[in-house]
DNA sequence: AGCCTAACCTGAACACTGTTCACCTAGACG
DNA sequence: CGTCTAGGTGAACAGTGTTCAGGTTAGGCT
């Protein structure tokens, strides 16, 4: 059987769910495919590169069509989209942490929540401090629940707020 | 050569130094004390306790003695306390974080955070949210120059105020 | 229909990793 | 003097990501 990269990310994804992010390895997900585990590097440089697919596939898919209308619902959005998309599958969370750690993906929504801001009128400094705060603050709350990820929200948000006004 | 525990955690923190977190291997850091890799589990149950140990090293390393007036100091204190460990040594952040994260160590500045919270005011749930979010934030953080850190704590510190006073 | 190219895959090897196990050894203490 | 124990040995196990020279196969072009 021969794959496509798309058909290596879908079966990346599905295996991620099956065996959590330990066992995600090259060689398992080689196996899984029927397929050496050479084979994966004429799809994907590396494993790296095949992470950050990975996650930038879950959160594309974790994308909702919405019009946006105050800056603050579009960072509201953005948050929750991510946080969605962190929740989709097992480990995504640690996953997509992850590969947005090392600089080699996911890097969609930091970009969207800088934007936002800026169009709020914030100067570069506070774009992107404000969009690295926010950001992180849901990578540390995915497995809250509902009632205290929106309360942080609300702490992070008021603070961006307090220094936007001004 | 015989070694004790701390002798071990202090050559960790040496080699760590040297060869980064990355090449920071078990087998590694026996060839470093001229040892065979199996005599380190005589001191730790495995990488992840000598991880967990040296991290709290680390953090035990960079507190300074001050005494403390109102919880907002007290908050600065132990983030700025908490970046400077994280910054005392090559590769620190990435090992405190992980550590952190993996919940086997490097729990104490959460806890103070928590506590200084909770002696403002703040009920279980807002001081562990709150706590949370900061913790996270200097996570994310350490790298930023200092400006940038100032800004971001600002930021966190602004929206804890707006939801303590009510 | 036949060829050719590009995409895809093989199988073996390299150089690592953390961890376990049975066994040994030097020094302190009663 | 003997025992106890903290510390260390050396080999093995079961994995890991990655590389490489070479083989196969599907699709488009002439």
């Amino acid at each position: 059987m021969r794959h496509r990269r798309t058909d290596v990310i879908d079966r990346a994804i599905v295996v991620l769910d099956e065996q959590g992010l330990d066992e995600w390895s090259m060689r398992r997900l080689a196996a899984d495919l029927g397929v050496q585990p050479s084979a994966l590097y004429h799809h994907f440089s590396g494993k790296d590169e095949l992470m950050a697919a990975v996650a930038d596939e879950l959160l594309r898919r974790g994308r909702r069509p919405a019009e946006i209308v105050t800056w603050e619902s579009e960072l509201r959005l953005v948050s929750v989209e991510l946080r969605d998309a962190m929740r989709s599958h097992r480990d995504a969370a640690e996953l997509i942490a992850a590969v947005h750690t090392r600089g080699v993906g996911a890097q969609e929504p930091l970009r969207r929540m800088a934007g936002a801001l800026q169009r709020a009128g914030a100067d570069d400094e506070l774009a992107r401090v404000g969009a690295s705060t926010l950001l992180h603050f849901v990578f540390a709350h995915v497995s809250d629940d509902d009632r205290d990820f929106a309360l942080g929200l609300d702490i992070v948000l008021d603070g961006l707020t307090a220094r936007l006004v001004r």
